[in-house]
DNA sequence: TTGCTCCTCACGTCACGTGAGGTGGC
DNA sequence: TTGCTCCTCACGTCACGTGAGGTGGC
């Protein structure tokens, strides 16, 4: 009937299933990102850790930094239904999404480039060849 | 008639060219991948730098790291036309390629994401003026 | 003398990686 | 005693940013 006692898994685990080493776990606690509990030296991640855990991983992938998460975080961990910060966390979110449009344009320019440049490389080792 | 002297231009121009800052221009310099004549103290920059800016800053949009950089221009400085090190640095490049799509991969389902996500944000804010 | 461009240290930043040296319980 | 997992410093890495303090020529 323990209520967060139960259901908490070492740092090992964590790395495993969330495929991140124990420095980065180490790291956002140092960041205050997260909180794990303690059992003496030993790090415990409960449920509230693993969400938060999962929420800063989302957050990675689209391209906020460590600090704009621990803000985002913060800001929904005390009241998560203010019309206000609502808004304000959309227009963040609308502002990165239009940043990872804009490197997804440049990332396809240069994939269009460099394959230009491999097959130039080609042609040139095909020439190669047919000196040979 | 004198060689190198003409057609160069101080650091200031080059950042204007190239839009990138002195700092580094300068840094590229100490990880020796230009090497500007000097005048005084003063850098002056002449064709070849030139040139091996513009092929930096295009490594770098294929995402290649600076001393991976530094090796590919180095190998064409000595020999251009080696077939061993041309075919090197073709498998380098589909190494680099094949890895760009995959990061583009994972930036079209993160746009997706967020894309859901924000969809999901624009129905609460709605609520909230539906409440009002 | 004032402005402007340029210079050289050298510490700071971001997100961790990588040892070194030590602990605790099976 | 040996292994294994975990711990805490603390320096290293990558590609620069950012002052601080100084120089040279119009």
């Amino acid at each position: 009937m323990e209520d967060s006692m139960d259901d908490v898994v070492t740092i090992g685990e964590m790395c495993e299933t969330f495929q991140v080493t124990a420095r980065t776990l180490r790291f956002y606690e140092q960041k205050e990102l997260i909180w794990p509990i303690r059992q003496g030296s030993r790090r415990l991640y409960d449920r509230k850790a693993r969400a938060r855990l999962q929420l800063i991983l989302r957050g990675k992938r689209f391209g906020f930094s460590l600090e704009d998460i621990r803000q985002l975080l913060d800001m929904y961990e005390r009241d998560g239904s203010n019309q206000a910060q609502l808004k304000q966390t959309y227009a963040v979110a609308i502002d990165r999404l239009r940043q990872m449009e804009a490197q997804r344009a440049e990332l396809d320019v240069a994939i269009t480039e460099l394959k230009q440049e491999l097959a130039e490389g080609e042609a040139m080792i095909a020439d190669f060849r047919a000196a040979e």
